[in-house]
DNA sequence: GACAAGTCAGACAGGTCTGTCTCGTGTACT
DNA sequence: AGTACACGAGACAGACCTGTCTGACTTGTC
């Protein structure tokens, strides 16, 4: 019925449990019981625990990347447009139900080893959003690129770290306007980007 | 010699060991022999370790407050260079060899449970966080103080949660310059340009 | 001196953890 | 038919976990 191999329900089990209840509190008979598979099995696929956390965050990677690849090259080239499209899918991740922080920040705050292998995994996931992050704002004529993308992402990685806060807030428009205050101005005079873009929603109470 | 109580030295000991190793690699057992205390008086003074946890993310609260307080109450009342004073205190503290990232996010990630204890007094830091900002963005005459705080705030814990990665990169100058494209321009010209400032120190280094 | 309380030291219970190992079964391929 | 191997089930080792309990020692107070 599963359809997964071996490996794969191994792997999607874990992922479940490590990102619900966090690593440490993961017992390898846990996600076995879970998975039905025998402990000979996880051990056969994977060498050790700490090898599974990191094909789990490897996972998570992956299929972050491929959202983002899917909205980035959506057709759409105004890269303004792009970028909104980005942070309003991170927004709406933030605020639904059952969301529970970005996988590679909670790993990484788990573990303190800047070289255990899922932390590796962790910071190059990182580098990777800043570096498309980089990428992003070079299009969008960003006076100093590196800057413009080092402030979107420490404005994506905060709102991901406190999702518990956030998720009654409006994430996406709190996302959306701090890049229209980041990004240089529109040039000619369409009145129409300040914050009325991707969340036309009612003003906010508090 | 030590000139601390026995529940202050279990507090102080559990502190050191929860920050740098995580909570959950840290067992009681590791704490009362580095702290040279019995077993039986930190469960004399903490009921269980879940209520040392708790304590250690209060005193952690405290020792912010009060730092951010003799910051702020400097002297100086011009809102604006307190708030770069703090941005530069938060930024050297994340450059600083040994730092670990906030504990209030730290135990956050690593505890799911809402209603952990530890948990209780992490979400009470963000939202005494939010609030101070807000103050000071309504000092600083934000249009939307509340949206502004809000966008500091991302900022600010986005810099915590990647600390490991930002060490290298001058955290001190990039939360400055991201707070001066966030906040209306000091000039009294009209309202109409803002993130042109945030190129206005030289080149980063890469 | 008597008493209470704080403390240290450590045994102990009951559970969980990761990782290894054995054994029996099914299955695909030759 | 024979072989190789993935797999399930589970015992097992050795360590670690939280929390309780006992006993002896010290200190302060009456």
């Amino acid at each position: 019925m599963s359809g997964l191999s071996v490996q794969e329900q191994i792997l999607s089990t874990a992922s479940e449990l490590f990102y619900r209840n966090g690593i440490h509190a993961v017992g390898v008979d846990s996600i076995i019981a879970q998975a039905g598979v025998a402990k000979s099995s996880l051990y056969r696929h994977y060498r050790t625990k700490d090898e599974l956390i990191a094909a789990y965050l490897q996972s998570e990677d992956d299929a972050f990347w491929k959202r983002w690849d899917a909205i980035a090259l959506d057709g759409d080239s105004d890269p303004r447009r792009v970028l909104f499209a980005l942070l309003t899918w991170i927004g709406t991740k933030i605020a639904t139900p059952g969301y529970r922080g970005c996988p590679q920040l909670n790993v990484a705050a788990e573990f303190p080893d800047m070289a255990h292998p899922a932390r590796i995994v962790a910071s190059r996931h990182k580098a990777e959003l800043r570096h498309r992050l980089a990428e992003l704002a070079t299009k969008l004529r960003a006076p100093v690129p590196v800057t413009t993308a080092d402030q979107l992402w420490l404005l994506i990685d905060g709102a991901f770290s406190n999702y518990a806060l956030l998720a009654d807030h409006d994430p996406v428009r709190l996302l959306t306007n701090a890049a229209t205050a980041l990004l240089p101005p529109t040039r000619k005079t369409k009145p129409s980007l300040r914050g009325a873009n991707s969340s036309s929603t009612k003003r906010r109470s508090s």
